[in-house]
DNA sequence: CGTCTATGTTGACACATGTCGAACCAGCCG
DNA sequence: CGGCTGGTTCGACATGTGTCAACATAGACG
Protein backbone atom coordinates (compact mmCIF):
# COMPACT_ATOMS: atom_id res chain seq x y z
CA UNK A 1 0.00 0.00 0.00
CA UNK A 2 2.94 2.07 0.38
CA UNK A 3 3.82 2.53 -3.39
CA UNK A 4 2.28 6.03 -3.41
CA UNK A 5 5.30 8.26 -4.18
CA UNK A 6 4.97 11.40 -2.43
CA UNK A 7 7.87 11.47 -0.55
CA UNK A 8 8.54 15.10 0.39
CA UNK A 9 12.22 14.55 1.81
CA UNK A 10 12.33 18.13 2.84
CA UNK A 11 9.47 18.71 5.35
CA UNK A 12 10.47 18.63 8.69
CA UNK A 13 7.14 17.21 8.96
CA UNK A 14 7.21 14.17 7.99
CA UNK A 15 10.75 12.56 8.27
CA UNK A 16 10.89 9.71 5.31
CA UNK A 17 14.63 9.36 5.65
CA UNK A 18 13.46 5.81 7.00
CA UNK A 19 14.25 3.71 4.42
CA UNK A 20 16.16 0.22 4.67
CA UNK A 21 18.46 1.76 6.53
CA UNK A 22 21.22 -0.94 8.40
CA UNK A 23 22.76 -4.01 8.34
CA UNK A 24 22.13 -6.06 11.21
CA UNK A 25 23.48 -5.32 14.64
CA UNK A 26 25.84 -8.18 14.62
CA UNK A 27 27.51 -7.53 11.73
CA UNK A 28 29.43 -4.57 11.90
CA UNK A 29 29.78 -1.92 14.77
CA UNK A 30 27.26 1.03 13.13
CA UNK A 31 28.90 4.32 12.17
CA UNK A 32 27.66 7.13 14.03
CA UNK A 33 25.27 8.52 11.23
CA UNK A 34 23.70 4.88 11.20
CA UNK A 35 23.28 4.64 14.67
CA UNK A 36 21.47 7.88 14.90
CA UNK A 37 18.99 7.14 12.10
CA UNK A 38 18.23 3.81 13.81
CA UNK A 39 18.50 5.00 17.41
CA UNK A 40 15.41 7.57 16.41
CA UNK A 41 13.38 4.73 15.32
CA UNK A 42 13.96 2.62 18.94
CA UNK A 43 13.55 6.24 20.50
CA UNK A 44 10.17 6.30 19.16
CA UNK A 45 9.01 3.10 20.74
CA UNK A 46 10.81 3.79 23.81
CA UNK A 47 7.93 5.13 25.15
CA UNK A 48 5.01 3.02 27.43
CA UNK A 49 2.96 5.87 25.96
CA UNK A 50 3.11 5.49 22.52
CA UNK A 51 4.00 1.73 22.49
CA UNK A 52 0.61 1.54 23.29
CA UNK A 53 -0.77 3.79 20.73
CA UNK A 54 1.39 2.28 18.08
CA UNK A 55 0.28 -1.77 19.46
CA UNK A 56 -3.61 -0.71 19.24
CA UNK A 57 -3.08 0.87 15.46
CA UNK A 58 -1.17 -1.92 14.68
CA UNK A 59 -3.37 -4.96 16.09
CA UNK A 60 -6.77 -2.64 14.61
CA UNK A 61 -9.14 -4.21 12.70
CA UNK A 62 -8.26 -3.40 9.04
CA UNK A 63 -4.57 -2.09 10.13
CA UNK A 64 -5.50 1.61 10.85
CA UNK A 65 -7.77 3.62 13.69
CA UNK A 66 -8.84 6.61 14.67
CA UNK A 67 -7.74 8.61 17.29
CA UNK A 68 -11.34 8.22 18.84
CA UNK A 69 -10.78 4.60 19.33
CA UNK A 70 -7.41 4.17 20.92
CA UNK A 71 -7.41 7.64 22.77
CA UNK A 72 -7.55 5.61 26.11
CA UNK A 73 -3.80 5.18 27.42
CA UNK A 74 -4.39 6.92 30.56
CA UNK A 75 -3.01 10.47 29.28
CA UNK A 76 -5.00 13.63 27.87
CA UNK A 77 -6.14 13.84 24.91
CA UNK A 78 -3.67 16.63 23.65
CA UNK A 79 -1.40 13.98 25.00
CA UNK A 80 -1.90 11.44 22.98
CA UNK A 81 -2.06 13.47 19.75
CA UNK A 82 2.08 14.70 20.81
CA UNK A 83 3.14 11.32 20.96
CA UNK A 84 0.66 10.03 17.54
CA UNK A 85 2.58 13.34 16.07
CA UNK A 86 6.08 11.50 17.31
CA UNK A 87 5.47 8.62 16.06
CA UNK A 88 4.35 9.75 12.90
CA UNK A 89 7.84 11.84 12.44
CA UNK A 90 10.00 8.69 13.22
CA UNK A 91 8.07 7.03 10.32
CA UNK A 92 6.28 4.53 11.95
CA UNK A 93 2.94 5.71 11.51
CA UNK A 94 0.84 7.67 8.58
CA UNK A 95 -2.05 9.91 9.04
CA UNK A 96 -5.06 10.53 7.26
CA UNK A 97 -8.14 12.66 7.26
CA UNK A 98 -11.44 10.69 6.23
CA UNK A 99 -14.36 13.60 6.73
CA UNK A 100 -14.56 14.08 11.34
CA UNK A 101 -12.16 11.50 12.08
CA UNK A 102 -8.03 11.26 11.88
CA UNK A 103 -7.19 7.78 10.89
CA UNK A 104 -3.38 6.21 11.54
CA UNK A 105 -1.65 3.18 9.96
CA UNK A 106 1.05 1.26 10.37
CA UNK A 107 4.31 1.76 7.81
CA UNK A 108 5.46 -1.24 7.31
CA UNK A 109 8.98 -0.70 5.86
CA UNK A 110 10.23 0.72 8.95
CA UNK A 111 9.08 -1.50 11.22
CA UNK A 112 10.77 -4.74 8.56
CA UNK A 113 14.29 -2.18 9.05
CA UNK A 114 13.92 -2.80 12.62
CA UNK A 115 13.16 -6.38 12.92
CA UNK A 116 16.04 -6.95 10.17
CA UNK A 117 18.59 -5.55 12.89
CA UNK A 118 17.36 -7.37 15.64
CA UNK A 119 16.51 -10.74 13.21
CA UNK A 120 19.93 -12.35 13.85
CA UNK A 121 18.81 -13.60 17.15
CA UNK A 122 15.29 -14.27 16.51
CA UNK A 123 14.83 -17.92 15.57
CA UNK B 1 19.31 -23.83 37.41
CA UNK B 2 16.40 -23.94 34.81
CA UNK B 3 13.31 -24.24 36.32
CA UNK B 4 11.66 -23.57 33.61
CA UNK B 5 9.76 -26.82 31.57
CA UNK B 6 6.35 -25.31 30.51
CA UNK B 7 7.23 -22.05 28.42
CA UNK B 8 9.00 -23.26 25.37
CA UNK B 9 10.05 -19.80 24.66
CA UNK B 10 13.33 -18.29 26.14
CA UNK B 11 15.70 -19.45 28.69
CA UNK B 12 15.68 -16.74 30.96
CA UNK B 13 19.60 -16.77 31.79
CA UNK B 14 19.82 -12.99 32.32
CA UNK B 15 19.14 -11.83 36.07
CA UNK B 16 17.16 -8.69 35.63
CA UNK B 17 13.75 -8.58 35.57
CA UNK B 18 13.43 -8.70 31.69
CA UNK B 19 12.21 -12.58 30.67
CA UNK B 20 9.97 -13.27 27.69
CA UNK B 21 7.56 -10.18 27.64
CA UNK B 22 4.81 -9.87 25.21
CA UNK B 23 3.10 -11.02 22.22
CA UNK B 24 4.02 -9.13 18.56
CA UNK B 25 2.47 -5.66 18.21
CA UNK B 26 0.19 -6.35 15.80
CA UNK B 27 -1.88 -9.14 17.81
CA UNK B 28 -3.40 -6.68 20.63
CA UNK B 29 -2.77 -3.59 22.53
CA UNK B 30 -0.44 -3.90 25.20
CA UNK B 31 -1.74 -3.71 28.81
CA UNK B 32 0.00 -0.49 30.78
CA UNK B 33 2.13 -2.97 32.52
CA UNK B 34 3.41 -4.54 29.37
CA UNK B 35 4.24 -1.29 28.05
CA UNK B 36 6.24 0.17 30.54
CA UNK B 37 8.38 -3.29 30.07
CA UNK B 38 9.06 -3.34 26.47
CA UNK B 39 9.49 0.55 26.26
CA UNK B 40 12.57 0.27 29.03
CA UNK B 41 14.28 -2.12 25.86
CA UNK B 42 13.55 -0.22 23.16
CA UNK B 43 14.93 2.72 25.24
CA UNK B 44 17.70 1.69 25.33
CA UNK B 45 18.58 1.30 21.95
CA UNK B 46 17.15 4.57 21.40
CA UNK B 47 20.46 6.46 22.24
CA UNK B 48 22.72 6.49 18.98
CA UNK B 49 25.95 6.03 21.70
CA UNK B 50 24.32 3.09 23.18
CA UNK B 51 23.23 2.06 20.12
CA UNK B 52 27.01 1.89 18.66
CA UNK B 53 28.07 0.55 21.74
CA UNK B 54 26.01 -2.69 21.50
CA UNK B 55 26.58 -3.07 18.00
CA UNK B 56 29.92 -3.29 18.73
CA UNK B 57 29.85 -5.82 21.45
CA UNK B 58 26.99 -7.99 19.07
CA UNK B 59 29.52 -7.80 16.23
CA UNK B 60 32.60 -8.39 17.92
CA UNK B 61 34.82 -11.45 17.69
CA UNK B 62 33.84 -13.76 20.51
CA UNK B 63 30.56 -12.57 20.90
CA UNK B 64 32.10 -10.52 23.21
CA UNK B 65 34.03 -7.12 23.70
CA UNK B 66 36.30 -5.68 26.72
CA UNK B 67 35.68 -1.90 26.84
CA UNK B 68 38.74 -0.44 25.49
CA UNK B 69 37.67 -1.82 22.32
CA UNK B 70 34.92 -0.10 22.10
CA UNK B 71 35.01 2.86 23.76
CA UNK B 72 35.83 4.95 20.61
CA UNK B 73 32.76 6.54 19.92
CA UNK B 74 33.32 9.86 20.81
CA UNK B 75 32.20 10.88 24.26
CA UNK B 76 34.34 10.59 27.13
CA UNK B 77 34.91 7.36 28.85
CA UNK B 78 32.93 8.02 32.15
CA UNK B 79 30.10 8.28 29.31
CA UNK B 80 30.43 5.19 27.90
CA UNK B 81 30.64 3.60 31.52
CA UNK B 82 27.27 5.25 31.97
CA UNK B 83 25.79 3.66 28.80
CA UNK B 84 27.09 0.26 29.26
CA UNK B 85 25.43 0.65 32.55
CA UNK B 86 22.23 1.58 30.97
CA UNK B 87 22.16 -1.11 28.61
CA UNK B 88 22.89 -4.18 31.49
CA UNK B 89 20.27 -2.14 33.33
CA UNK B 90 17.79 -3.10 30.55
CA UNK B 91 18.80 -6.70 30.12
CA UNK B 92 20.75 -6.25 26.57
CA UNK B 93 24.31 -6.51 27.92
CA UNK B 94 26.16 -8.68 30.45
CA UNK B 95 29.23 -7.67 31.99
CA UNK B 96 31.98 -9.40 33.40
CA UNK B 97 35.42 -8.55 35.10
CA UNK B 98 38.78 -10.81 34.14
CA UNK B 99 41.82 -9.46 35.21
CA UNK B 100 42.36 -6.15 34.16
CA UNK B 101 39.44 -5.67 31.35
CA UNK B 102 35.63 -5.97 32.04
CA UNK B 103 34.39 -7.78 28.83
CA UNK B 104 31.02 -7.33 27.93
CA UNK B 105 28.41 -9.89 25.55
CA UNK B 106 24.94 -9.37 24.39
CA UNK B 107 22.31 -11.26 26.15
CA UNK B 108 19.94 -13.19 23.35
CA UNK B 109 17.31 -13.55 25.11
CA UNK B 110 16.13 -9.53 25.09
CA UNK B 111 16.82 -9.15 21.40
CA UNK B 112 14.96 -11.98 20.60
CA UNK B 113 11.78 -10.81 22.55
CA UNK B 114 12.06 -7.58 20.73
CA UNK B 115 12.81 -9.01 17.52
CA UNK B 116 9.59 -11.21 17.71
CA UNK B 117 7.21 -8.16 18.69
CA UNK B 118 8.30 -6.55 14.85
CA UNK B 119 8.97 -10.17 13.65
CA UNK B 120 5.73 -9.85 11.52
CA UNK B 121 6.52 -6.97 9.57
CA UNK B 122 9.60 -9.37 8.60
CA UNK B 123 9.57 -10.47 5.18
C1' DC C 1 53.84 -0.97 49.76
C1' DG C 2 53.34 2.26 45.89
C1' DT C 3 52.12 3.22 41.36
C1' DC C 4 50.07 2.67 37.05
C1' DT C 5 46.23 1.38 34.03
C1' DA C 6 41.43 0.22 33.30
C1' DT C 7 36.52 1.10 34.81
C1' DG C 8 33.05 2.69 37.63
C1' DT C 9 30.80 6.39 40.56
C1' DT C 10 29.52 11.21 41.96
C1' DG C 11 28.10 15.81 41.37
C1' DA C 12 26.76 19.35 38.51
C1' DC C 13 24.63 21.30 34.57
C1' DA C 14 22.44 22.11 30.11
C1' DC C 15 19.09 20.32 27.38
C1' DA C 16 15.33 17.22 25.87
C1' DT C 17 10.93 15.26 26.92
C1' DG C 18 6.32 14.06 28.82
C1' DT C 19 2.37 16.17 30.56
C1' DC C 20 -1.55 19.21 31.07
C1' DG C 21 -4.94 23.18 30.41
C1' DA C 22 -6.30 26.56 27.24
C1' DA C 23 -6.80 28.09 22.84
C1' DC C 24 -7.45 26.90 18.13
C1' DC C 25 -8.84 24.52 13.50
C1' DA C 26 -11.95 21.19 10.71
C1' DG C 27 -15.98 19.15 9.58
C1' DC C 28 -20.92 17.78 10.83
C1' DC C 29 -25.69 19.12 12.01
C1' DG C 30 -29.55 21.70 14.16
C1' DC D 1 -25.38 30.84 10.82
C1' DG D 2 -23.98 29.09 15.29
C1' DG D 3 -23.01 25.62 18.09
C1' DC D 4 -20.94 20.76 18.69
C1' DT D 5 -17.60 17.09 18.45
C1' DG D 6 -13.03 15.29 17.11
C1' DG D 7 -8.28 16.56 16.87
C1' DT D 8 -4.18 19.54 16.82
C1' DT D 9 -1.25 23.31 18.44
C1' DC D 10 0.55 26.49 22.10
C1' DG D 11 2.53 27.85 26.43
C1' DA D 12 4.19 26.43 30.62
C1' DC D 13 6.11 23.42 33.94
C1' DA D 14 8.38 19.41 36.17
C1' DT D 15 11.07 15.65 35.38
C1' DG D 16 14.37 12.87 32.87
C1' DT D 17 18.67 12.37 30.36
C1' DG D 18 23.27 12.85 28.24
C1' DT D 19 27.54 14.77 29.19
C1' DC D 20 31.83 15.90 31.44
C1' DA D 21 35.43 16.77 35.14
C1' DA D 22 36.81 15.04 39.40
C1' DC D 23 37.20 11.44 42.35
C1' DA D 24 37.03 6.49 43.69
C1' DT D 25 37.92 1.46 43.08
C1' DA D 26 40.07 -2.89 41.26
C1' DG D 27 43.76 -5.49 39.72
C1' DA D 28 48.60 -5.85 37.79
C1' DC D 29 53.27 -5.12 38.54
C1' DG D 30 57.51 -3.55 40.22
Amino acid sequence: MSNVKALPLLEPDVDPAVEPCCPPLTERPLTAEEAVRTAAMFKALGDPVRLRLFSSVASHQGGEACVCDISDVGVSQPTVSHHLKKLKEAGLLTSERRGTWVYYRVAPSVLAAMARMLGQYAP
